[in-house]
DNA sequence: GACAATTTACTTACCGGTCGGTAACCCCGG
DNA sequence: CCGGGGTTACCGACCGGTAAGTAAATTGTC
């Protein structure tokens, strides 16, 4: 990843890059709990203490991870869809964005999801915040829809859990080697989405039943 | 419905039930790698040598639990889907049926998931395959209906994962105990599924009692 | 430009604790 | 008096984490 972004200290210097981008790595792989310290170390050619000069604890490294992962979907999904208006549209964009970004960075994303077990309760508090967040406009998103007539008969609570279900999910089988182009991945997750979703402009508005 | 089967030794016996089913809880809660066959043991009161007298190792018990969730997936879904020939209806009666599963029992169906890296090579093939077949149901379900023109323009292997992912999902955000009926969001969970990848036939009225 | 002082980037050695798992013993009901 | 259903005591391996030391690079001072 090309990096002259001046946000990510840690993930920009060169040698504690490579040690969190490893360890993100390791942890979507084989998970949190089952990845040792030793392990990671390593990995990076270091002994743990070695390790332990660019980092302060097994929860600080997580915690520090799943940041990065939450700032990287605050820059390419959720602040670019915050300027969009109409309701349809974002909603597209939003599952098109999070799906491109899962289907190019396999590493720290995926963590995000499963490994909030790991840290220590503040930590999980922040994450939870900052993931409730996104959910949130997700789901008021979808109000809007609603309150223009334009969403189908469906909880909007639902809705957004079992959109985010569907585009994490990308994570766990996309292959980027295998025979699947990601765009057009991408653009199947995004057209299922709004099609169960979103109703279709051509016939009369209906009310809410 | 309940009680009376017999293909299930170990998960019927009172002792060795509670056993698995306290151990299926506490995986899902923890996570396996973080959860020592010790506290397990104290869980059920017992100490881990008493434990031992049941079960022959940690890999052991984690298959055990796999299979027996692959088990309610096959008697709940998979076997009652293959006698329905329209693959609409089909399709449609696999996410409710899943949906509800996931619904009602939170424990070791949702296990199923995340924690085959817990297994043995073998093992891991062997669920992995029992998945599989699920997958393939689902695919070829799809399949049909795209040969019967009913299927929108989407790739049958990323409908069906993103099918998978959204039921899937359920498990991480459903509280049977919090304010939404496990009905409706199976029954929109259903139409989230079809509306999103059926071809309506021109004009269809829509909405069941 | 020489050289001491300090900081950076590590290492070896080790801590207490817990892991999965086992050997060997025991107690109680039939 | 036998064996199903446990227990106490313990194993080696590994866990996250640290204390203490050090070679090499950097900096400050004259």
């Amino acid at each position: 990843m090309a990096g002259n972004r001046r946000n990510h200290p840690v993930f920009d210097d060169e040698r504690a890059g490579t040690i969190y981008r490893t360890a993100a790595q390791m942890i979507y792989e084989k998970g949190f709990a089952a990845t040792s310290m030793n392990e990671i170390a390593e990995a990076v050619e270091l002994t743990k203490p070695g390790l332990y000069y660019y980092v302060k604890g097994k929860k600080e490294l997580l915690f520090a991870i799943m940041n990065f992962a939450m700032d990287r979907l605050d820059e390419e999904v959720i602040g670019p869809a915050r300027d969009i208006e109409d309701p349809g549209e974002r909603l597209r964009i939003i599952v098109r964005e999070h799906g491109r970004l899962l289907t190019h960075e396999t590493g720290a994303l995926a963590i995000l999801i499963d490994e909030v077990r790991g840290l220590s309760e503040e930590q999980k508090q922040k994450i939870t915040q900052r993931k409730r967040a996104y959910f949130d406009l997700l789901r008021e998103t979808l109000e809007e829809l609603r309150q223009e007539g334009r969403l189908k008969s469906i909880d909007t609570t639902v809705a957004a859990f079992s959109l985010l279900g569907m585009v994490m999910w990308v994570s766990r089988w996309y292959d980027p080697g295998g025979p699947l182009d990601g765009d057009r991945v991408v653009r199947d997750l995004s057209e299922f989405a709004v099609a169960g979703l979103v109703r279709e402009p051509s016939s009369e508005p209906v009310g809410v039943g």
